[in-house]
Parts: structure tokens; sequence; C-alpha cells
DNA sequence: ATAATAAAAGATATTTTTGTCTTTTATTAT
DNA sequence: ATAATAAAAGACAAAAATATCTTTTATTAT
């Protein structure tokens, strides 16, 4: 398994495209950021309808028309996506399956997973959805291949 | 998303109850099984299965015949299970997706990632499938619900 | 030997996730 | 106004994961 469903790395990385694009006050078309991303080109332009109706993403349409982020949105810790598109699960939800994870019926990993979510969640609160926006443009990171 | 697969929780859930069945000796069915861990029967049969034909789990037919784990099984690091259900794309695949997670062309989450798989590798290896027995048999720990 | 038991194996079904196609709506430039 | 552009929306399709059903094989007890 991975830890983040297919749709959510494509929005984690759509955002990562769109906001070093938005740093320079570039708009991004689907075409361009599925080039941009490597991923399936429909199917992405369904995910970032999603995400602007949640308000994570901006958009407008005709001519130089196209996605992009705001600077409130910029400024976002990377979760906010994440919450979006795969829900809480993987915060609150047990590792093991169980229906529900408490502390009064805790499964054999338990305290493990509390650890390790939190650590998860850590990372993702304190990333924002521009931290990266330097590393990309220069090419150091990368969101394909 | 999870950590692991239905398949992979409902896995590890099983052998966790077999460990606690075999440390006194006893043989169990899948309807046991099933029952101890609320999975689905015949799902979790084809499950065990797969794990038998793996050696991770053994079983005898006939009566009095059931599903049960050697003292060497018992000993195994939960990872092998982990493994052998899920394969090992937790532990050394990207993230966000990329096709392959590597030094010379990371992803903006890299770093962290490689940290918290590892975090979860050193837990998996380090639990191993008898761990919990004693937990399980007072009743401190929980397989189902 | 026979019947009963229980896993193994193979086929099939359902659900969820991922991906595509088509039509509509809004915006811009001419 | 008209044509071009690009997202929004809705319907549809394919693939993967999860779950079930049926038949076969091995083992044990009678
Ligand atoms: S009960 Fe399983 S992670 Fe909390
Ligand atoms: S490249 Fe993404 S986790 Fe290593």
């Amino acid at each position: 398994m991975a830890i983040f469903s297919k749709t959510c790395e494509y929005a984690i990385r759509a955002v990562f495209y769109l906001a070093q694009k938005s740093a320079s006050g570039v708009k991004s078309g689907i075409k361009d950021i599925a080039a941009g991303i490597d991923s399936p080109e429909l199917y992405l332009g369904k995910i970032l309808q999603d995400l602007s109706r949640k308000g994570l993403v901006a958009s407008s349409k005709g001519p130089n028309g196209g996605f992009f982020l705001s600077s409130e949105m910029l400024s976002l810790p990377l979760i906010e996506i994440v919450r979006a598109v795969d829900g809480d699960s993987l915060f609150t939800g047990c590792g093991l399956g169980l229906k529900q994870c408490s502390e009064i019926n805790p499964c054999p990993l338990h305290n493990e997973f509390k650890d390790i979510r939190q650590k998860i969640a850590l990372m993702l609160n304190r990333t924002t959805i521009g931290s990266f926006n330097r590393e990309l443009i220069e090419g150091l990171l990368s969101l394909k291949k």
C-alpha cells in the first residue's frame, strides 16, 4: 500500500506544481499541470474541480483562464489537501482496521500507530503548499517520473 | 487511506490471533479465526492459504485440523506478513507516487517520507508475531470491533 | 472402507478506485 | 455578436481490491 491514495498523490503534486507557477503569477491549464506532474489529464481535472469547490485551489474559465493559488492558499498546510481528498482516516483510524481506534479497546499496535500517525500529521501541518517553490523552480525537486 | 490494505489488516489480526492460540498449542479453523478477528470468513480463508503457501502460517487438513504457528513462526517479525501481503512498496515506493523514489530525483517530501517509512519498518521489524500473546490472552488488547 | 471434517483451489460476484468521454457553462478576444 | 478557450459537470468505462460460492483434496475417526 501507499500512505496516500493515487488521487491524493496527484492532488499534492498538482498543488505543488500550481504553487510554483502561482508564485510567479501564472495560471495553468489542466493540460500543463497534467504534463508537469505526469498524471492522466481528465482525471486530474476532476480532482482539481473538487479542490476548487472546496476552496483549496482557484480557477477561472475561458481564454487565459486556468488554475492558480492565492497567496492565502500558498500558505495553507499540506494537510488541508490530504484531508480534503483522503479524509482523516489516516490520522484517526485504527491501523489494523478496528472499527474505531481507542485507548479503551486498543489493537496491539495502537501506541506505535499513534506515534507514527502523529509524525505524519506533524509533517503535513508544518509543510505549507508553497514550501518548495524555490527548490522546484531550481529543479532540485521533482514532481514527475 | 490506511497504511495497510484491508487484506493486510486481516492478515495481521489473524496471525496475532493464531499466535495467541498457538502459544497454548491449539489449532484454529477459519471459522474461529474469522469470528475472533471479525473478518469475512471466506476471504480470510484465501489470505491464510496464501500465507500458508509462503510458509508464514502452518495448516493441517481434516478433523482436528486448522491453522497454527510453529515456534519459529511466532518469532518472525511482523514485517514478514506485511511484505508477503502488501509487498514492499510501503518501504521503498515514493510517497507522492513518483515512479521511483530516489535521492537523485527526489519528490518534495522525500526526506520526510524516508524518515516515516523507516520508523514504520523499524516498528514492524522489532515486533514479532508472538509479541502480544500475553496481553491478548489477558484481554488487554483487542483484535476486533 | 466410509463418513465427516477442514483446508486448498478455482470460478464468480461486488464494490471501490481510477480513468475517460461528452456536453455544458463561463470568459475572453475579435 | 461571434468564435475560441478553458473549466464544470455528468455519464460512462476499466481496473483493482474485496468478498463469496462451489468443487476438490487431504486427513482423521469410526
Ligand atoms: S486501536 Fe488500532 S491504532 Fe488505535
Ligand atoms: S522520491 Fe518521493 S519519497 Fe523518495
